[in-house]
Order: structure tokens, then sequence, then C-alpha cells
DNA sequence: GTGCCACGTCGTAGATGGTTGCCATGGTGC
DNA sequence: GCACCATGGCAACCATCTACGACGTGGCAC
């Protein structure tokens, strides 16, 4: 592997010569820059990175982590992160945490000790202090999806009471009568917050919620499966439930699918994140939808803006979700 | 940011000790060490990866490059090489080249600047140059789902050839007289053996391929739904569609359900790749089914083996897949 | 008892590859 | 002839690892 030095004695003239050209500065003579490039090219050099971040004390990497790798709504988000990213001359490298404490602390400090340029964290945790760790060690950190109170970073967030207050009101117009919940982990405020917006809106419409028809799963299909089932097992089982998120929505229509409950004659559903398969299952899905991409898309420019500019005030952008009527929520029309 | 020197100083031993000790060398004094870490406490003191890598010239980074992020066939992948790679303690960083050239190769020229210590891809560009740019700098690489001719690298595949034909036999006894296949772009040699394996099918049963019931789409969603369009269009349409993947599977059922076209009555369906949401959708999909957490697993492995042993022989590993008949292909019973 | 050798342990110093502040040099303009 | 500017080289620096050598101690042999 060629080094910069072997560049320098090819083109004839000094390392700090070479480093200058690489880096695009003006004051080198035009004639010895292209004696220089000439050698880049005949030795196929490329500058070695781990160096060069070892002298400046920085990358151009970003750290995305993640809670699920496999939920579309990550995927998606991410897409709109790289778009960002790349525009700014960054590269992307994605972890993914699987909801587990233990991964996302050790995806944490891979990022602090590369010295990775930012990270954009969707927290599957409530360890306020690694993340306080990485924004004093001088990597930003932007929230997304999932705020963590205390830390120190930008967020970008959808409005999830308001969606959650929509959804349930939809379903009490619709005229169901029983209407269940079932939403994430305590420690997750995309979670509470939607519960939160699911009461608000019994209440509105001058009902109280029945804990009894309230389910916490973990935010993954088989809990919602589990969830559900335990739902319809209960003596006066709902007429409709509202789930906070997709996957679980998928182990909810697999489990009224297995008991082959008809949808929504016998139990109504509205699922919290838009799936791209939402209108091929029979009945299509009614679903609250999040601009995911432009998500990403905010996460990542407020990264971009925080790197350019490190003591801006922090900021906390919220993000407006949709209801999309479906199928699977208007039996009585 | 606290470095070595400041441990040593702390105590009491030289920079050389602390380094001996954080890296579990046995030659070192018992109540040295101990005071080491008790510095290392102290300090909060964590190791600059930067510095290390420059200094080692490698690192304990994997990069996975694959060709689409939205795809549940990779996600799930990613799954299984993480596991191994964690087991080895190794980090994964996950890079979408969105089946873009331009895309992949910054991300292996990234690979190649961080020096990390392997790469796993699933080649969305036909530069075999690039991959042997990699392997021929110590960084190893694995090839998954896709093979490059020409790469010295291990790969794991599957039998794409074996399954486009089970699933096309599957068409062929059902009865289906006109069937069609939608397969992906030439450069990737899933497509191609998919395509030969429907073939070979055809032939085995005494009929010949009709070029005009065959297209070549991108892989994603709108390719699918453009070509079963198209298809739909002939002057004499098919009864049946094997469709080489799982995007395009969704693409094409998108389009027979906004043609109102009934499933498998008016047109049978089988998709290549697994999807979550297979039995979910009205009617169930039939689907050639790969071993994705195995891919994931198998190739990490052979990683794992050739950064033990760089000299080792290279390997290929072929995987078999499964076919999965749901209600979207059997309305002859 | 003494001298030598071996071995365990630790520090010094150089190396990794690239960047950049500072200074020297040479040329040009006034 | 002097001053200034453009340009390029020297050397320090980033944080860590490790080969080599030094030092001390203990054991063994004479």
């Amino acid at each position: 592997m060629a080094t910069i030095y072997d560049v320098a004695r090819r083109a004839q003239v000094s390392a700090a010569t070479v480093s200058r050209v690489l880096n695009g500065r003006e004051t080198v003579d035009p004639a010895l820059a292209e004696r220089v490039l000439a050698a880049v090219g005949e030795l196929g050099y490329r500058r070695n990175a781990v160096a060069r971040n070892l002298r400046k004390q920085q990358t151009s990497l970003w750290a995305v982590i993640i809670s699920d790798v496999e939920n579309p709504f990550f995927t998606s988000m991410v897409r709109g992160i790289e778009d960002v990213a790349s525009a700014a001359g960054c590269s992307v490298v994605l972890c993914n945490s699987d909801e587990n404490p233990e991964k996302e602390s050790r995806y944490i400090a891979v990022a602090l000790g590369e010295q990775m340029a930012g990270v954009i964290i969707s927290p599957s945790s409530d360890r306020v202090e690694d993340l306080n760790l990485l924004s004093s060690s001088g990597c930003p950190v932007v929230m997304v999806d999932r705020e963590l109170k205390g830390v120190r970073g930008d967020a970008v967030l959808v409005d999830n009471e308001n969606g959650a207050e929509e959804a349930t009101a939809h379903l009490v117009e619709q005229g169901y009568e029983r209407i269940a919940c079932i939403t994430g982990p305590q420690r997750a405020s995309t979670a509470t917050e939607r519960l939160r917006g699911y009461r608000n809106a019994l209440e509105a419409a001058g009902r109280r919620a029945n804990d009894t028809l309230i389910r916490m799963a973990n935010f993954r299909a088989d809990g919602g499966h589990d969830a559900m089932a335990s739902l319809l097992d209960e003596q006066q089982p709902p007429d409709a439930v509202f789930v906070t998120n997709n996957l679980m929505t998928v182990g909810a229509l697999e489990c009224l699918v297995e008991r082959r409950l008809d949808i929504p004659g016998d139990v109504a559903l509205v699922g919290f994140d838009e799936v791209p398969w939402a209108d091929l299952v029979r009945p299509s899905i009614t679903t609250v939808a999040q601009p995911t991409y432009e998500e990403g898309r905010a996460a990542a420019e407020l990264l971009a803006r925080r790197i350019a500019e490190p003591d801006r005030a922090l900021t906390r952008q919220i993000l407006r979700t949709s209801l999309r009527v479906r199928a699977s929520s208007t039996s009585h029309p």
C-alpha cells in the first residue's frame, strides 16, 4: 500500500505538498499539483483514513443507531439520512441495537472510540449517561423517533399524542364500544405518548380508559400477537384495537387471522406506522402514517448543522402524522 | 479526553505498561496492573480506537454492504451476521448501496480507507476491480446472495437455479399454460440463475420458454409493477407469473389488485424470497423461501475464519431453498 | 562464596501515515 | 536595495503499540 511519502518521492516534492494538493489548498503551484496527481494515479495511492482521522481528531462517518433493522419504519428513515449525508460528503454506518441496551452501549462505545463525526440514534435504553458522554466528548447526538430526557442533543419527533388521539377518535366515531390499546415498553417515549393520546381521545368522548383493555408489549410481532391473544381471552373482549407500532400490528393481525375473526366485523384494527404492504392485506389496514423519510432528512440536517456550529441552541422538531383510513376500521359506515 | 499517558502518570508507570495491561499481557506485575486499572477507572479513560487502528494496521469493524436496506431479505441476513460478529468481538457497520454502483464504490473505498477487518457484500455492480483491490489490500471479502466471477473471495449463495425450477415446475403441475417470469437486472447473478431455472423447468415439461413472457426489471416494487402491467397488456397475457424477488412480487401483486384480477383464478403468482407478511395477504403468496438468517451466519463465519487464516483456500457454500406452497398458486387442486 | 546466566519485568524510543504551523527561500515590484 | 508575497519543506503532532534493551533477582555451578 502506497503512502504519502511514496507519492512525494515519485512527484519529487515533500509529503506536505502532496497533502496540500490532496486537500485542495490553493497555495500550490499548478505544475507541482499536476505532478502530484500523476504520481497518485500511477501508484494507485489512496489516503489512509485512519491516519488522517488520528491527526484531524475527527472522521467523516456518521453512526446511525436504530433499534430494529428489520422494521421498515427505521429503514425508510435511514434513506432520508443517507441522502443528506452523501450531499455533505459523509458516509453513514448503520448500527442495529435490536432493542438491546447492551448492544446499544457497545455501538455508542464504538462511535466514541472511532471518533465518529456524529450520532443519530433512536434510543432503546434509558441510559442518559452513555449519550451525554458522547456529546461531552464533542460527538454531537441527534435523537430521532424517541426522546430521552436529560440528553444534550437535538431531537426529531412526531406528534405521537395527537396521532394516537386521532386514531382512537376515529374508532369512537365509527361506533366501536370497547376500544383496546396495545402499546410498547414504558422506557420508549413513543409508547407512553401514544398511550396518552389514546386515553385523551376516550376522555374527550366522555369515556374512561379501562386498564383491562391496555397491554404493554415489546414493539415486536410476537409481542403484538400475545397481547392480542390475551385481550381476546378477556371476559369482555374488545371490539376494536389500536396498536402503537407496525410490527405489533402484524402480530395482532396474525392472531386475529388464526382465530378466524372477521376484521373489522368482530374486531376493528388501527395501527401506528405505515407498512409497505398496508394495501395488500385483506382487509387493508388503517394506519397512522409517519413521514419517515422526512424524519431521517430532518435529523440528518440537524446533525450537519450542529457539526458546523457546535454551539447552536438545542432544537426539537415535531413532525405531524396523518391518519390513513382503510378497510380495517370501517364496518359501520 | 484522557490519553494513555495520563493514565501512566497517575499510576506511576510508563505508557507501555498501561498498554500491556489494557491488552491483557501476562508479563505485568499484578500490583502494577491493579494500579493501572484503578487509574483507568478514576480518569474514565477509554482507549482511542483510531490511534490503535493506525498502529495495529487493522480494526475490529466489519463492513456489510447490502444493495437494499429496505428489503427484509437483507435485513434478516444482517441479523445472522451480527450474531456471529459479536461472538467474535467485532462490530458490524451496515452500508446501503441502494443498487447504485457509485454508492457501492464509495462504501468500498470507505472500508479500505478505514482499514476494516473484512467486508461482506451482496454486489450490486460488476466492478470486479473494486473488490479485488480490497482483498489484495488484505481486507478479506465474502460475497453473499450474489456472486461476482473473478473476485478473490469466499461466497455464500443459494441454489437459485434449483429453487426457480421447483417453483416453475409447481406452476406446471398446477395446470397453468402460459407461465411468465419477471426477473432482475442481468448483472445480478441471482437474476440470471433464476431465469435459467425457469427455462429448465419449462423444457423439462416439454415446453419452450416464450420471450414475450419474460421481463427484466430492477428488483424493486415499481419494476415488478410495470413488468406485470406490460405482461398483462400482451395480446396473450399469462395465466401465471413467477417473480424472482420479494419486492417485485409486491409490485406485481399491487398491479393485479389494481386491475381487479383474481389470484389465482385469473393469474397465479409465485415469488422468490420469503416476506414477513406472506400469510397475511389475501390470497397468501406461494414463495421460494431462502434461509436468510443462515446465509448471514455462514457468511460471517467464513469471514471470521478467513481473518484467522488468510491463506485458506477459497470456499463457496450453496444453501438450499424450499418451496412454500400457499393459496396464490393453487386454483386447480 | 562468588561469578555467571537466565528469566521476569519495565521503560525508552521508534514506528504507524497524514496534517499543519512556522520558517526559509527565491522572485518580483517599487 | 529593500520589502513583501507566494510557495514549499521541516518537524512536531495525533494516541497507541511493541521491539529491544536494561535492570534486578534468583539459582546454579564451580
